[in-house]
DNA sequence: CTGTTAGCGCATTCAG
DNA sequence: CTGAATGCGCTAACAG
């Protein structure tokens, strides 16, 4: 027979099957399929209903062949469960369905080089842009892309080197930003928790942030930095090593809600008032940052808007639109919340060690 | 020329430039590259590194269309946000991409409309089989499924009549043991509190096994259901709707450990001893569960595990081992905790008004 | 073991 | 405006 099978059996209903029904070649089907408009009013009609009949879906792989376009758009984040990332990608499904593109995922966990494999193995399947996290890569990414000619976003952050276009905030300014605050608050002992279990520009951002900040500083604050494993457990641990390095340790920037929510935790269970004795700074204002008690200081980055602007810019490319700029800077906003001394608040006396 | 071309200007090597490189058909090196055995090791040897020189890379497009299969899974959860949902699709990729499959993503908003409209979409694309979250869905997306003829995963709970397959773990099992669990423990008035704004199998087998619980304590007690928002805010909710409702209540048992976790921090706000005056159960064992002090008594699933399994399976029956069950419990495990009464601990009169 | 041939289902010429 | 022809890059069947 000449039918065609999906996988076992169950007979696919084609472009020229349509065409025999409607009366009309297949180029037309084509046609009125991908909505071109010199086809017949009449033509149209008879086609559409062939289609409705028939119960006819477009082979998308087979269009993808002949059209050099798949209509696939590839990203890539470290760890699918986490939030902030989750968050992205969220964005970017809800606009690339509404107009028809698909999205291929894939974890690098963390590891250039597992990204650097995805990006080949993606390659091959030919999709018509990438989304790659952060600004860190191998060479030989950057050199897989730039080759492909692909339209590619980075996201998450701002380099000056992007390889084609970065979406994203800056965290180096952020983290500056919110060093600042917590000096201006009254905060005089500030260090930094980072982790480098999963070392990343984001988080090396912020970790520079906080020194430029700390270099400012009237009487220039020698930096203080503490690593922990980026978890609540992680938060936890760095409570215990602050206050073991300097009692005079008056406020904790962490560079993570993942950490800082542990942090507080911790401080509940060993009774340190926060923000009175320690004030508590975290980093993506996750949900869980504003339920905490007390409620955490922390960067607010709209990451699902964040993920619909990379789609929108992504598929403009697509559609041929030569690209105006190759920075887009999202913006950062902090969230002053009471886990550190807010305005007006007046910088009390700790109780010495 | 007869260059082909990658979207613009690049020249895409192909399997018959590989061919003529190494003095052999198109063929040949399609059999190296597919790893079939039939080929001469020294042939084979020169197919590969023509590969190398040429820096060939399979277009899997073209393979897709000529094999009748894409190697592509499509997966749809609810939002891909939800750390659970999000940890099942972690550990989906984490095999798939060992075994050179890829994922297609989408999220269905928690509407089965939504989710039929992708899975339409998802089908025109050819995946190789599909995972779904929950067991509630469409007259549409099953019979489009079933008439597909593709293995389907349903996750994340049980039921009798899967589109083909499910894998996952009695919501309504692990709701009834909670429920008795806090009985025996000698918590007397335990409410459950549940969420409407995104219904589905999960939450509502949950309910249905508090239900069944209740009704088979001693004196049998009257189910207390109280509905709010799937979040922190709405777990915060909870204690006061609780608490209107009727002070006698000592136990919450949430469906969801967001709300578990915002019912804790409200409890924290307002002075409301937990578990003494008010026990606290949840459902998920977020890592935040384990974190909140007290922290919360709940029900574990490892997600990230459940996925791989389901990838497992799915990539056995793609590989066309026929399946030897319609179902895989994978368990579930009650996590006993601080913010209940454990063993051991009696009940103390609690203050009244 | 290996070269050749014939599609996979569609978009896109190119004539008419 | 429309039908027929050509090829996207690859796999699979079939001879040799």
């Amino acid at each position: 027979m000449g039918d065609t099978t999906i996988r076992d059996g169950k007979a696919a209903v084609r472009i020229s099957d349509v065409a025999r029904h409607a009366n009309v070649g297949a180029g037309t089907v084509s046609r009125v399929i991908n909505g071109s408009q010199s086809v017949a009013p009449e033509t149209r009609k008879r086609v559409l209903a062939a289609v409705r009949e028939l119960g006819y879906v477009p082979n998308l792989v087979a269009r993808s062949l002949a059209a050099n376009r798949t209509g696939i758009i590839a990203a890539i984040i470290p760890v699918i469960g986490y939030t902030q990332h989750a968050q992205v990608i969220q964005g970017l499904t809800e606009v690339l369905h509404e107009r028809g593109t698909n999205l291929m995922i894939g974890a690098s966990g963390h590891s250039p080089e597992m990204e650097e494999k995805i990006v080949g193995a993606f390659l091959a399947r030919r999709p018509d842009a990438f989304y790659l996290t952060g600004t860190w890569h191998t060479d030989v990414t950057r050199e897989l892309l730039k080759a492909s000619g692909l339209p590619v976003i980075e996201g998450s952050n701002l380099t000056e080197t992007p390889i084609d276009m970065v979406v994203g905030y800056s965290n180096f300014a952020a983290g500056r930003e919110l060093t600042r605050l917590l000096a201006l608050r009254g905060h005089r002992h500030i260090a930094h928790v980072t982790t480098k279990y999963e070392p990343n520009d984001r988080i090396t951002d912020r970790l520079n942030g906080y020194k430029a900040a700390c270099s400012e500083f009237p009487r220039a604050q020698q930096p203080i930095v503490i690593e922990c494993e980026n978890s609540f457990e992680g938060g936890a641990e760095a409570i215990a090593l602050a206050l073991k390095f300097d009692q005079r340790i008056d406020a904790l920037f962490c560079a993570t809600d993942l950490m800082a929510v542990g942090a507080i935790l911790e401080c509940q269970r060993r009774g340190i008032e926060v923000p009175t004795r320690l004030g508590i700074a975290g980093f993506d204002d996750l949900p869980i940052a504003s339920a905490v008690v007390p409620s955490l200081t922390t960067i607010h980055v709209d990451r699902v808007e964040m993920g619909r602007k990379i789609a929108e810019v992504l598929l403009r490319r697509v559609e041929g639109e030569s690209l105006l700029s190759h920075e887009i800077d999202v913006g950062f906003e902090i969230k002053e919340r009471n886990s550190t001394f807010t305005k007006g608040e007046k910088r009390r006396n700790r109780s010495t060690g």
